[in-house]
DNA sequence: ATTGCCATACCAACCAGTCGGAATTTCCGC
DNA sequence: GCGGAAATTCCGACTGGTTGGTATGGCAAT
């Protein structure tokens, strides 16, 4: 048959409207982004997508939880190696920013329509973000503990100074440009990794 | 007496309501503030707000307005010092975050509120930020010809390293905790320093 | 016939901006 | 320095339009 299963229908609409909510509120942002733009867009109506989310708030933090989830998960598959703290950072800072750039869309929400979110919601998001950054502190501890990362400089300092890289990835990288991801990702890694370097003598 | 003249009145208003606004802006957003909190929080009424604001949009541009002077301002001066690309870079790197922490609310605005304001601003905006990259990228080109920083990876890369810490910086800087501004300034200037180093062989 | 799926019509709430006018200050001729 | 007209500053009720969310009902499948 030309019509999909029910089973397919079912799934297909509610990815539809997440596919359709990201890319709007990327655009325009999550208050200037109407339902009713969302479902036009999605070609389906109101009653469907109510049917689906109980709120517009819950299309917006279903953006989250799905860029939470995948990020934890791709660390902790990283720390899992067991390779060493200079290796692992290497491929967490890749990956991370490769990730990053794959869900362009998905970042700029994630940094701009936090706000935007129940308190209740906000608070979720900020948990799961403080055990990321927990164990991404872990491995600079160790690194630390190992001699190969410098020592002189705050922690949060230098957690901060790696994940604004990410943040500002969906200000100015442009997918079409001459850039690879790769190329971005092996680049700010480089940089970063530089400025960890102890001090020399 | 003990009323204020008349000059300082007519000057008070249009003053306390962009102070509230910056800090309404920040707690809740652009979007989720109305003009009646505005008003109620600066202890006036919306017919005062629209004899000084021609919209709610015009409280807004004028947080970016004020910022991006202001930091022009400084570059300019702190270029004009004449002093090596690495003194400059320094300072300039130093007092973007002192600025920025200095104005940590319109940071914050700044870097999320942009798609609020009409397309002709956000165009207006977009181009004197360019201006303000470009004037940095003409430094860090006097440094790489000058061989004291790295030339092997491509300058929008180094430029974004540098931008992506001030854009983050209200997203984990607390005015009360154990860092003072100095501190912060000047070991992520560091940061970046060691990342500009020329690989040593 | 009952249940899940979805369209249409509708509503109550809210919000930026307006408008007529009141209060106050400034200006100016004398 | 004074009287009053003109201009400025500010008030607050009101409006047109939009929005998130709901209620009702039809349709298809089990």
């Amino acid at each position: 048959m030309a019509t999909p299963s029910t089973a397919d229908r079912t799934a297909a609409i509610p990815t539809k409207l997440m596919r359709v909510s990201v890319e709007l509120f990327a655009e325009q942002g999550y208050a200037q982004t109407s339902v009713q733009q969302i479902v036009d867009a999605a070609g389906v109506t109101k009653g469907a997508m109510y049917h689906y989310f109980r709120s517009k708030d819950d299309l917006l933090f279903d953006i989250y939880d799905r860029l939470l989830s995948l990020q934890r998960e791709h660390l902790d598959e990283i720390v899992a190696r067991g390779e060493s703290a200079i290796g692992t950072i290497r491929a967490v800072c890749e990956d991370v920013i490769e990730t990053s750039i794959d869900g362009l869309h998905d970042g700029a929400v994630f940094f701009r329509s936090q706000h935007m979110l129940s308190e209740k919601r906000q608070k979720e998001v900020k948990r799961r973000r403080r055990e990321y950054n927990d164990a991404f502190e872990a491995i600079l501890a160790r690194g630390q503990r190992d001699g190969v990362f410098r020592s002189d400089i705050p922690p949060v300092i230098l957690i901060a100074h790696f994940f604004s890289d990410v943040h500002y990835l969906a200000q100015w990288y442009s997918p079409g440009g001459a850039l690879t991801k790769h190329q971005v990702a092996a680049e700010i890694t480089d940089l970063y990794l530089a400025s960890l370097q102890p001090a020399h003598n």
